[in-house]
DNA sequence: TACAATGTATTCCAAAATGGAATAGTACAC
DNA sequence: GTGTACTATTCCATTTTGGAATACATTGTA
């Protein structure tokens, strides 16, 4: 039996539904369903009732529950009782692709600067990856946007903010504007991030609210891309302000968004996890750091 | 982390040697190699020393078999407590491919007359992947060969008896013998089962015992195929004796190896598991089974 | 009774993990 | 040095995984 199923299953009785849990734990639900379905398999019982609207625990799945915090206790403890013999220099850090764009880079370097004997290990992955990796403990630290966060499970720490920009051809008419209603956008072509991406969500979302449904021009590329068809008028594009700033483009302009729609960028673990020493280090020298 | 790991990794601690410890756990070696580097690697910890040629446990490895014993004993308990929920009646055994030959089928026929609530699952499957199957508790029972298994492991209940006679055409020169000796065989094509199932190493291991590589004409062919290669004297075979007396045919004949070599049918569980009703019923079944 | 809302299961498919056989590499006894 | 007895690595076929889309099921409501 795979150790995180427990946390899954944990996760369902607690919430009493697939969705929501796997919303939580952020996986898809006909993963998770599946998990739950091979986890049941395997031990030869059925955990939950399906059969009702509200799944609830059988009884067998009542014991599960109950060993499971036990064995889920022991589990912790040994990675715990680990954590002293992990190399104290060890920090693995992981984050979403903008490191360069929101100054991250730099307090990488000098922290390596600081601190010239911790061993660092920097990945970068697409959001929806990062959250499952983090959780499974496969990562110290993340550096992620805020949105769509439980913050509730994680200890965080505001490193940035940026907000939506309306990103428009010089020569486009609004271009004079010096503020633009999400809802006088509600005609134009919408050059979007990949689907799955945070900010794509942001963007939609902010558009529903404006009471529209954005007409989109899908993309899925690079801000380099996006600017590039923006510029070439073939429609307008939500971007962070300060992706923009650090992409700039001769033809194409940023007008603030008369909505505010904020991202935090944010270093963050689960709290239910014990940081290493460097990473502690990490996360202090990013805490204190003067701004 | 998958707790089988824990296991596999106990069983390399105690033998001190990857693999003394695979061939234990009816694994390979390499395999077995992997997957500790890969628990190694998910830990963030050397849980062995390797340098020396006899690998010994790091302090984070003594750390992790303190907690392994304990983490192991909740999820025995866990298991142990969720078998009162499985379906009494729910009862699977895995047995190599060769039931109807040994009488098997008729026991169980006779079994699920005796007990017609039982939902028996059968399944079949080459000897090397059931072992693995059952010690991960995917059967409660299991019909194998007696050969090479670790008896300490197991509980064990002899079902059937066997043992090698030499295959020939009617037309060969030797098909008159009443008892043939092995080393009369050592110039001979010799066809095989498939490599790897336990006749196959029973007798290459015979061979070797008599002093003569057997020239292998291979086949990984089933009994059918081997016989009318055999008719056709394409060469001669080993073969179990009862296997021969199944299939039988006209063109080939069966004589009586010289030396004994013997294969016992069991049925086996392993000692660390707890039976469901229906398995010990099972169990008893073959046992009181009137021989 | 039909229908909308809200769930879970299933299917499909690309990507990743698994595991064994063969092989390379390494410590140690002699 | 050389052979022996190990572990790591590579290769590759097979299996597993996990998400998107979709099918299917329950329940509350018109």
């Amino acid at each position: 039996m795979e150790m995180k199923l427990v946390n899954y299953f944990l996760a369902v009785a607690e919430f009493g539904s697939f969705s929501v849990a796997a919303d939580r734990l952020y996986i898809s639900q006909s993963s998770l369903s599946k998990q739950i379905m091979a986890l049941e398999k395997e031990l030869g019982v059925a955990l939950f009732d399906r059969s009702k609207r509200n799944i609830t625990l059988t009884e067998a799945g009542e014991t599960f529950r109950k060993h499971a915090d036990r064995l889920n206790d022991e589990y912790k403890a040994l990675l715990s009782s680990l954590m002293e013999y992990k190399s104290a220099a060890s920090l693995s850090i992981v984050a979403i692709p903008v490191i360069a764009q929101y100054g991250i880079t730099s307090y990488i370097a000098q922290f390596q600067s600081a601190y010239p004997n911790s061993q660092l290990m920097l990945e970068e992955r697409e959001a929806a990856t990062i959250l499952p990796a983090l959780n499974n403990h496969q990562f110290d630290l993340a550096f992620i946007r805020d949105n769509y966060l439980d913050t509730e499970q994680y200890h965080t720490l505001e490193v940035n903010k940026d907000k939506f920009v309306v990103a428009l051809s010089v020569k486009h008419p609004l271009a004079v504007r010096v503020s633009i209603s999400l809802s006088e956008l509600a005609n134009e072509n919408f050059i979007m991030f990949d689907k799955g991406t945070i900010v794509h969500e942001l963007a939609v979302d902010a558009c529903h609210k404006a009471g529209f449904e954005p007409r989109n021009f899908y993309a899925s590329l690079r801000v380099e891309s996006i600017l590039g068809l923006v510029a070439s008028q073939s429609g307008i594009a939500l971007v962070m302000e300060k992706i923009f700033q650090y992409h700039k483009h001769p033809e194409v302009i940023a007008i603030p968004l008369a909505e505010i729609v904020e991202s935090k960028i944010i270093l963050a673990y689960p709290k239910d996890k014990k940081l290493t020493v460097s990473a502690r280090n990490f996360w202090e020298f990013i805490r204190d750091y003067p701004r």
